[in-house]
DNA sequence: ACATAAGATTCATCTTGTGTGAATCTTTTT
DNA sequence: AAAAAGATTCACACAAGATGAATCTTATGT
């Protein structure tokens, strides 16, 4: 139960990119692989798939770089978590026996996960990148969550 | 980002047990290992882990099988899910510089995804072994959850 | 006693997602 | 040209998870 570390990386090169759009000259994949200690061909890839996905745009030779293509503040983590996870399907109902099972083959169980899994990415949709990368009020401060667990 | 088999299988016995409770004789690991297509051996490893945490309990010999510790309805799927599930960790924080990181220590990032596994878990918290067994009202549909993702 | 039905234990292996990086090619700027 | 960047391809490492065969132990029934 965690994020992949593709995940986790593909935000941070998000992240980086963010903190550093005022420089004159773009973050390189080289330079976030190095600060992050990771091998360049590896964040390669990842930066690669951010591009594809309509995150970042890339520019070669001299001077160029990753840029996000948007502003920060319209980068929602929950938008980029469902795309770069994969596997958010839960496993299949077995046995349609036993009532556990509902007409509509939706099994409470996977309903169950299923809406436990959305109320994970509400919060994801919640946050936008400008909210990491900018000190000020914490993100999460300001959001009422109310939920009534069983007593 | 999904749960593991094992706590998926984990949460099924249980669920079999529940549904069975009331006849004569308990399920047996045989049982329930055909009931899901699985085999014998896996599923006695998930029993034993369940009786190791005091779930369960197990009665060999003939007319023997498996029997809840307690109600079904004190048996809350949070709590079993955070048992069986390792790994709720999340990555660490890679760069202290570029101030992605807060003055505590705690990346943003960090937070914001542990907010969101709190959420996740909130909501396995909020349902009990007997609502998935029983056909009743749905366990989720009475609970009002409130929250106000960015516009 | 013996056979049988159950759980308990041990061992080995398979599979797959994920992570890793070397090597090389292409494009752009100086 | 040379250098700096991204782009592409290939191969492999590795650990978690999943699987099952075989065998041992305990309890029940006849």
């Amino acid at each position: 139960m965690r994020l992949t570390q593709w995940t986790d990386y593909s935000l941070r090169v998000l992240m980086y990119c963010a903190a550093t759009e005022n420089r004159p000259t773009p973050p390189t994949i080289s330079e976030i692989a190095q600060a992050h200690g990771i091998s360049r061909s590896h964040l390669t890839k990842i930066a690669m798939t951010l591009a594809a996905n309509g995150w970042l745009e890339t520019t070669r030779g001299r001077g160029g770089g990753l840029r996000l293509l948007k502003p920060a503040d319209q980068i929602v983590l929950g938008t980029v978590v469902r795309q770069t996870e994969t596997d958010f399907n839960l496993v299949e109902c077995f046995d349609a026996s036993l009532n556990t099972c509902r007409l509509d083959g939706l099994c409470l169980l996977k309903r169950t996960l299923k809406e436990a899994m959305a109320q994970y990415l509400a919060v994801l949709d919640g946050v936008t990148l400008a909210d990491l990368v900018t000190p000020g009020q914490p993100p999460l401060g300001g959001q009422v969550i109310s939920f009534s667990p069983r007593a």
